[in-house]
Parts: C-alpha cells; structure tokens; sequence
DNA sequence: CTATCCACTTGACAAATATCAAGAATACAT
DNA sequence: ATGTATTCTTGATATTTGTCAAGTGGATAG
C-alpha cells in the first residue's frame, strides 16, 4: 500500500528532506464506516489524506442531501473554507467503509511554515491546484450533458463505480439516482 | 470611482502600509472593447483587477465556445492555474465594453514576497477565496435546476443582466440562450 | 432615413432528465 | 439461514431543457 509520502508527493512537489519533516507531523487514525470526519458548523481544524476506504463529503439542504465529492485512497479531507479563514465547517465528511486516514492539525501545518523554508510556496500550489480540480468541473457542468459528466467521471475515477452506492455518485454528478441507472444500463 | 486599494481590500485584510506597497505595484492601463486580456494558450503572467468595464472569461470547444465567467468592477482577471503552475493559459478574457484595468505582473506579484512579511499569508487567503468562491458555484450545479441558478445569479449580481448580453450569461449558467430568455420573461 | 446586422424572442417540436410508484436485488441483523 | 432494510432498477408519465427555424426589434453605418 502506498505510504503518506507517496501520496504528498502527488500533491506537492518535496525534496526528501522537507517531506520527512512534513510527514512526521501526520498521525495515523481510523475512522469506522459511519463516523464522521467533520460535521457542518464544526470547526475545520485538521486537514485529513485517505489511506484506505471511501469518505463521503455532502451537505444536507432544505429538501435533500447534496453529496460533494467521495474521497478515495490519497483523497482530501478538509473544509478548505474552513481550513484557511476559522469559518464553521460547511461540509459533512462521514466514512463510507471502514478507514485509516493521516491527519494533521491546523495548528501543526502552519507550524511548518518556520520548519519548511519553502513551505508558503508549497501550500500555495496545494491550494491552487485544489481550486484547479474545481475548476475543470464546474467547466463539465457547463458544457456537458449528464451522461456526458458520466462517461467523463468514469474514465477518470471507474474504482468508484464498484465501491459507491449509486445514490451517492449521483448526486456528486448532479443528477437523480435514476438517471445514473438508466445512464450506466444505456452504456454498458 | 472606488480605487485600486478599495478593490484589494475586499479581497484581503491589509494594513496601510501594505496596502500602499503592494498598490504600488499595479499599473493601470485600457483594454478597448473587443481586446484580449489573455488568450488560452498563452503564459498567463500577469493579474488584473477590472476598474471599469465588462471582461468576458471564456473557451473554445470543438462545438461552441463556453463562457465561464463575467468580471465586472473589482473583479479578477487571471488564469489562477497559469499563474501559479506556469502551465499555458486554459481561458480567454476579453473585453465586452472598453475597459479599464489595474495590473501587477507575476514577477512583481512574486516579488512582494520580501517586501511584505506577512505576503504569503495573504496570498493564500486570496487563494482560498477564489477556491470558495468557485466551491459555491460547483454545489449550485448539483442541486439547482436551470431556473434556480438564473434566480441565484439574479440576486447576486443584477447588473450583469443589464450590460451583459445574454447568450454569454446563458452559457454561464449552463443553458442555451433560449432558455433563459423564456426564465427571464417568466419570472418577470 | 433606411438598410443591415446582431441579438433576442417566440413557436413547434424533440430530447433529456425528473418524478412517482412498484418490483427486484442486495446487504444486514438476528 | 431468514426476514427486514435498504438500494437499485424499471416503467409510465410529467417537466424541463434543448434544437431548429422563423420572426421581431434595436443599434449602427452609410
């Protein structure tokens, strides 16, 4: 399985010496299938990296649950919002399966600024490409059609189609559960 | 006509002295009616912040070309990616209507790094902002219909759909021109 | 003033997607 | 294993949105 300092490394670009010192700051938890990571108005203060399992991240409004995203192995886990500005929380992050995840504390990461010379340049370009990840979708929803959002999700995350309920990555795609199953019956 | 240092502090919390450094490093220049800021492709090396005018952010698909965005007075003109990665520019900008605009160049940007302290603390919360920003409007995608997102874009920005012709609005909001000239004449 | 060009509107129709309800499959607990 | 949730599928139908084509209206150049 591969480590934290695989999957920092997909995120960032680190010399070995600055991803040992960014490392050691993680701690290694679990997290049972149903438990929540965070909760809506909670604060954000701890930025979290699946190791293994599925963590939904949705919010409920007044008339259904709106699912964000599913993070899977090296996924990311935090109310960036949150993270950043002491906002309350607007995510839920609940666990799907049963999960290990690498932690670190809000407090522990901006404490790697005087560690990490370079570490300002490193965050910077994790929270831009976050916000690139961002961008490329809402591009999706403005010029694809759902079964097109489908095909495009499928190409790039097809593990979800196995692990998720439907309902979920429906919703996350931003159209009903029925759709989602007459789209994927249509396409296979 | 709010200034330069009137715009930069609805995006970030600056003392006097910073704002004056930083303002400093802007020049001012015109972008007739129909010019480009930025054409996808190029290096995006340089922000801008709309003084006056109407600047279109768009792209060219095989099949039509997707406007993702309008920034009006206080708004920002950049590719965050392009500026950040140094990867070729995903978006066009252009001007809807003679323009005026302030802008920084990235090496200057940069550059203020050593000059302001806490520069790098600013910068990520200008980060993050635009990530909130785009966050929203992800998650309005996934539980609004066509005609909530117009009502949404209605209250938020009404000076849009005076200046702005509509079938780049439609495109924004993910519909076909058509569409919403019938939620238009509906809801009113 | 008039011709021309856009952008916008409207209508008729088609396609995509949602809704509601029922049945089938699957997972879960006892 | 068996019964009970729950989730997924399917069908019938309604609604929303898109497409295509024609018309209207307003701006602008000559």
């Amino acid at each position: 399985m591969p480590g934290l300092e695989h999957f920092l490394k997909t995120y960032l670009e680190l010399t070995p010496p600055e991803l040992e010192v960014i490392a050691k700051r993680f701690r290694h938890i679990a997290l049972e299938k149903g438990a929540f990571f965070l909760q809506t108005g909670a604060f954000s203060d701890r930025l979290g990296i699946v190791e293994q399992g599925l963590v939904r991240i949705f919010l409920q409004t007044e008339d259904k649950e709106v699912t964000q995203w599913i993070s899977t192995a090296g996924g990311l886990l935090t109310d960036l919002t949150g993270f950043v500005f002491g906002s309350p929380a607007r995510w839920n992050m609940q666990a799907l399966s049963d999960c290990s995840l690498w932690v670190i504390e809000k407090e522990a990461y901006y404490s790697l600024e005087s560690e990490v010379p370079r570490f300002h340049h490193i965050d910077r370009r994790f929270v831009a490409r976050c916000f690139s990840t961002l961008e490329d979708r809402i591009f999706s929803h403005l010029h694809m059609s759902a079964e097109e959002r489908y095909q495009y999700m499928f190409e790039r995350q097809p593990q979800l189609f196995n692990q998720v309920p439907l309902q979920y990555l429906a919703s996350m795609l931003g159209m009903t559960p029925e759709t989602l199953s007459r789209l994927r019956k249509k396409i296979i």
